[in-house]
Parts: C-alpha cells; structure tokens; sequence
DNA sequence: GGGTTGAATGTGACTTTATCACTGAAGGTA
DNA sequence: TACCTTCAGTGATAAAGTCACATTCAACCC
C-alpha cells in the first residue's frame, strides 16, 4: 500500500480510484525517469528512494537543480502535464526509487475533487519555487569555496562521500579543475582525504 | 472593467463574485508590491504596467529574477498564500501598474469551482518554474559580456536605455565594476554611446 | 604477473569575473 | 558659485573558468 501524505488527505474513495487507475513503478539507480525534450506521462508521487534533478545548458554544462525523496511530488511534470510543454532538465535515480504514476485524467480528477490535494501541490511548487530561488542566489553570488565544504558536510554524516570531480563539479556548476584544485587545498589543510572517486571528510567545520 | 485572461476563464457568476469581493489597486512607479519577510494578503493579477521581482542573498547583493507584466499571475503569491510562508523576494513597480488583489477565501473558491482557473495558476507556475531554471543556467555558464549585450539589445528597440551601471549590475547578478568596465569596452567598440545614467546602443548584433 | 586501456585526477598558463579602495565627473541645490 | 550626492572609471589583487596536456589509478585481458 503506497505511502504518501498527499494521499492522505483524499477521502477513501478518490484514494481508491486514484490508486486504481495509477501505477507504483519502481526504478533502479542510473534510470533516467524523464529526459530534457520528452513529454510527460503522468505525475510522480516519489514514495521512497533519491532522485536528483539536473540541468545541461546550451553550453553543454549541467548543474543539478534539485532532489526528490520519499513523500515529494514532481513538481516539474505538473507543468509538464498540464500545458503540454516538453521537460526542460533530466530525472535521474540515484537510489532505488518507487514511485506512483498518477495519470493526467486522474491528477485532472483529484485537483477538481480535492482541497487536500491542490494544497499538497501548491504547498510542493512553492518550495520549489523558492528552492530556485535560492540556487539562483547561491551560485550568483555564494564563493565556490564555501559552497563546495557546505556540499560536503552535507554528506559527510555517514561515512566517505563517493563521487568523482566531475560528478561534484555538476553539484555545483562549476568546472572539474575548479574542484580538483579547491579540493587539494582542502587536503593540504587536513580537511579531507582524497581518493579515487572518494572523499573523506576528517576535520572540516563551518 | 478589468481585463485579465484567467477571469475569461470564469463563468458569469463566478466572475462577478470574484470581483465583488477582490480590489482593483494602482501602483505608482518605485512602489513595493511586496518585500522580502512579509505575509501575502492576496493574489495579484497583473492587469497592465510593469513590475520586477528580485531578491537580495545574504551577501547583500541582488539580482533580477522576472518581471511581471499585462496578464501575469504573481505566482509567488501563491505559494506564500497557500502555505503561510513569507515572501523571500521584493516586487518593485517599474511603470504604473494596476492589479486585482483577490483575496485568500476568493481563490480557494475559484481553484475550487473553475478548471479554467486552476489551469490558468499551474501554466503560471510551471512558465516561472522554467523562467527559474533558466536563470540558473544564466547564471551558472554563460559569460557576462554576451549576457550585457543580450540584455540591451533586448531594451534597445525603443531609443536609449534609461540605467545606472549599479541597477544593471544587479539585472545580471553581479558587480557594478564589472558592468562599467564591460561597458565601456563595448563604447571603445563604437557598440554603445555611454553617458550618465544613460546606454544608447548604436552597432550591436548578436 | 605484465601490459593495455579508459576514466579520473593534477597542474601550468592564461582569461574572465569579483572585490577593494580609491579617484574623478555630472548634476542638483543651497 | 560652492557644495554634495550619486554615478562612473580604474588599478591592484584574488577567485573562478578555460584550455591543453601530463599523470595516476583500477579494471580487464591475455
């Protein structure tokens, strides 16, 4: 039984017929859920799993825009669904992910029927809204540096981080040498181990 | 009679009631719809005129996310509507606007009641959502030259444009030193005509 | 094991952008 | 006219991005 607090706040027979007429997928890491170009198919509850979101500019360099965990909703396919525009950026797992789809006919349904529901999707596009924005601001304005030890305290909780340069350089927007060197530094100043395709955090504070 | 397409989208009653109870304010040029930190009173449907949204980081800069015009929805209001957030962001007016302020019990209604409507809120949505990403990748890849002059020639059609180098620093996201400099190669050029608060763009092709 | 290969990382040289600290110029007003 | 405030110009330096290439590592195949 699919767990999701939008769900919940349907009454039992929207939720019934919701879930009778959408499917829970389920999604390997490295699957791609949409790519820039496509046309969406219906919308993702993301139920469990990790999702990152990312971009590739003109230029041919991509920055990673957001992530969607357990409890999110695809913010970008309700735009997608509703005007009929094509994806603009690329979904892609990084944890096992599962995922109800729930078709537009019955997305259509449930937002007609449901306060709980429109709220749930107003509630998600606001904070994405604002993620942006904030992205926007940090990577206008915010100094390489600092953004790359916020990236890795961030991740540094459990254990070392697994991810080349190039993937990190993605998670900020910048350029690999840019991280290659900054990372150096860090590990000139025993802030970090390096390794082939690892970074381990040892003494790095904010 | 305000003229706004998502009220086309209403029935007659709906429509009237709508407007019954929602206000048809006039904002001077220089005035602040809303500033960062407030709580939103109402969604306001822009009926003419022009108004930017911007954003100040923590550093202390800004930059110039979108602008809103004839027929736009400001949605940001939305989400600060729905979820009680405050705004994070500033609207200024940049020339005389008029708006219809529709109360928070209004717009429940009308997401309610109008399929016409709530289609009208997520094309708003998902068009921002893609201004937003596409910011970024602004942002985040392209150089600033070619941004400055993408800019003007974007402002050019009608005469001179009308700019301190500091308000077209924060239009790009970056340091008023930059935009001179910048600027004033672009005038040794024979590209631009520089004088006080003032651009004229003579040659300039993209 | 030794050799080959491709991905990942390191680095020098140079350009572009950001920051800091000023100086000078324009235009309004007492 | 003298003063004052805002706007613009600029040198010095640091941070970040770009280009080109060298090196290193791990996996895979004989």
């Amino acid at each position: 039984m699919p767990r999701h607090s939008i769900l919940d706040s349907l009454n039992d027979t929207l939720r019934k017929e919701a879930l009778e007429k959408s499917r829970v997928m389920q999604f390997p890491p490295g699957q791609i859920l949409f790519s820039a170009g496509q046309h969406c198919q219906g919308l993702p509850l993301v139920l469990g799993g990790r999702v990152k979101v990312q971009m590739t500019g003109v230029s041919g360099h991509s920055i990673v825009l957001y992530r969607m965990d357990a409890d999110d909703i695809c913010t970008l396919s309700i735009g997608c669904l509703m005007t009929g525009r094509a994806y603009r950026a690329e979904a892609v797992v990084e944890e096992a992910a599962d995922a109800v789809m729930i078709p537009r006919g019955v997305f259509d349904r449930l937002m007609d029927q449901s306060a709980g529901f429109r709220l749930g999707i107003m509630e998600s596009y606001g904070r994405r809204l604002d993620d942006l924005m904030l992205l926007v601001e940090e990577v206008a304005f915010r100094r390489m540096d600092k953004r790359l030890e916020e990236w890795l305290l961030g991740r540094a909780a459990r254990g070392p981080v697994v991810i080349t340069h190039q993937e990190l350089a993605v998670e900020l927007g910048t350029a690999r040498e840019v991280v290659s060197r900054l990372l150096k530094e860090l590990e000139r100043r025993d802030m970090v181990k390096l390794s082939r395709g690892r970074i381990e955090v040892t003494g790095l504070l904010l």
